[in-house]
DNA sequence: TATGAATGAGGGTTCATTCAT
DNA sequence: CATGAATGAACCCTCATTCAT
């Protein structure tokens, strides 16, 4: 019965306009900032005359958060799910890094540029909002790293915030650029050497004698060892 | 050459007009972002007519340009100075931090924020001027990263760009936590921090090998180890 | 006649409903006048979509037209049936009086400053039936003025239409204070108060020489006798 | 010198289209009422662009209480300076019922309506105004009325606010009838009819017996004690 | 040169009214 | 018949920009 998912049969026709109006609304938010979008724009794009926008929302910043939020859900929603499922703090790295910038470039940048645009200098009604949903959509990596933190996974003498800024930061400047430079680079890769970056930054430092010896000295002891050990492995069996 | 004189006397009065043009068209930029600044409020703080301010820029576009512009100058042509003296890398990463850090924060972080906001938004005219300005104030950074690079006194697996995003990205949203959670702490401090974090993340990875090393990789070699020497224990009592 | 039949119960709902839309138009305009009612508001004190109001109003005008009529109907009808009743001048003064006064107050002024309001300024369509309604109002009482004027028991030296202008306006006036100050007086007193207010100056006037007269003039005269007398007093006794 | 009188040279075009506007709005919300009037309208007949009345005045709003501040106190300030000086209560009032119907009526008629019909529904900001307006207004007569009460030249047994209804309502029912009728009857003739009826309602009532004895034949007892009197002192003299 | 004054070109928003369902 | 939905037509207001003085 494929009627059965008809869970609110007149407004079909609605939800489809609301959709309508929250794609058109985006994509103008997205290009031209909040200031600059206007509503007979998006009315233009959704297809409908400027006065039904105001039969759907109550204004134009209302239009603008609900954009905001509907997206930063989208977003939000995924790395609440997949997050805690990972084993480890590199996987999770690994996934928030992929997913953000995946996201944010599949989105034709627009909503990351709004966000940041009008995140300061919209009036309030708009900063909180942002604000809010930034707190939300930062919550479940803030949860792994808190974890891995109280862990030891990570390292510990950084302030948590400081290891978050940096990861988001140095997403967000990935994004700057590939917006701006518009010669994108396959986001994969990118996004392989962001986190062995990051996960530089983000693991435990070396004892401070480490510092001294240097991994090396200690590859080459285990060498060393493991060689003796075969050595001795195989001596041994004509030991009977 | 009479006119000379009088040429350099309105020079003087012009320029100081320019000057609180400027001065005042910078603090109402910084406040309300491109669009929601008024001439009208530029002027009234410059002390001027309204008028007047289209005597000296041709728009506010124009006006926006050059606050944009002289503030990029200022902490470019510092940087641009002080950085080639610097002995190597890492002084030079910290006086970077140090410097991106106390100036947009001093500033009030107004002009970061119409700097990150007003970048992508703001119609053609303005976008550009402030990405250009962003290259040559990236520039010094960039020089003295890309020698670093060239000697091997930073990874080499990785593109330039990427490290720079780190860099910047970091910093970015340290200052935007900064301004957002009114709660600024001290900045030499996070200063610090955060050239130790970057610079884990910045200097040359141990050879390919200590990869597979690494802390788990030798925990799971000293594993191996107890398990072998517990097996040659045992297994040598009843060897002879 | 078998439609006569679903005639008729489909008036009744029929009827219904323009009872609802009738009585919620009325509390709309009367708190918001003609201008500032919506017939969104309307509608939904009605319990009805807003298209409803038009499926049997014409517009949001006619509508508002309606109204005016009912109200005035109503308070018509009684003053109509009552006045020819009453026996003389000053019964039929007190009755209207009081009618007036408490027709306006009880209904919350609304009416009353709905039709004061919107009888000027409304285009044109609203005053007309508004003036006309006022006309059908007032008749009665005038018809009684017509009759007490031609029998002499009020007054014959004036036009009838300002002694009308004086009833009504008084009230109106009563009435405005009493909405405008939220403090109001009983109402049966200040009725009370008002007819022999009102009835001073409708009645006949005494004869004409009495004009000369006076309150003042018999003071005056009553002093001039007792000065009279006094000297009189003092002179007889040497008199002799 | 005529410039003397220069008080404000720069400001006088600009007082010229303040005066222009306040006209222009004077006889737009006249007839047509806040609400239905226009900005546009108000422009226009000016002869000015729309954004000029914004430069001139805040809003929409503003603009109509100038309006009405502007004529309440024309017609204020007048009764202000007449009413202290005239030496009787009948005076007064002989004058203020002239003041009033040749002000209301000069005008148009536009402002009464103006200030009837939205002192009510108009939103807060104007009510308020044209509140406090015509209690100013009605002040001086007050003050007479008052003065009038305490010394028992006005009758004594009725609130004073019910003579003030009295008056004003009377006044203002002629004028709407003036104005529906548009066949405008001699203003002076109906204000002296006006304020003999008035007088009537007003004066201090005759003692209860006096309606017994009826004041002609007090008149004749005074004729007949005068006479009396006379004969009394001409037969005196010879007295000694 | 500096400015008071004026304005053209929109922008967001409201609401009575229409119409297909 | 009732209504959800859509909209055309204004309306108030803002502001960068121009120009005569």
């Amino acid at each position: 019965m494929p009627t059965l998912q008809r869970t609110t049969p007149r407004s079909a026709k609605s939800r489809q306009r609301v959709d309508a109006l929250l794609a058109a609304a985006r994509s103008v938010f997205s290009e031209l900032g909040f200031q600059r979008a206007t509503t007979a724009l998006i009315a233009e794009r959704a297809g409908v005359s400027e006065a039904t926008v105001f039969t759907y929302f109550p204004g134009k910043r209302e239009l603008c958060v609900q954009v905001i939020k509907d997206w930063y859900d989208e977003i939000t929603r995924d790395l609440e799910a997949a997050l805690p499922r990972l084993p480890d703090i590199q996987s999770q790295l690994s996934y928030v890094v992929r997913a953000h910038l995946l996201t944010l470039l599949a989105d034709g940048s627009g909503m990351c540029a709004l966000v940041l645009g009008e995140g300061r200098t919209a009036g309030p009604g708009l900063s909180d909002v942002i604000a809010e949903c930034q707190r939300r959509y930062v919550a479940p990596w803030m949860a792994c790293l808190a974890q891995a933190h109280a862990r030891g996974e990570i390292r510990q003498d950084m302030p948590l915030r400081l290891l978050r800024d940096l990861v988001y930061g140095a997403m967000e400047h990935v994004l700057w650029d590939s917006i701006t430079d518009r010669k994108r680079p396959p986001i994969d890769d990118t996004a392989q050497q962001l986190c062995t970056l990051i996960w530089s930054a983000l693991m435990p430092p070396l004892p401070a004698d480490a510092h001294h010896t240097s991994l090396a000295a200690l590859a080459r002891f285990k060498d060393d060892v493991t060689e003796a050990l075969r050595r001795l492995e195989q001596r041994d069996p004509p030991c009977p």
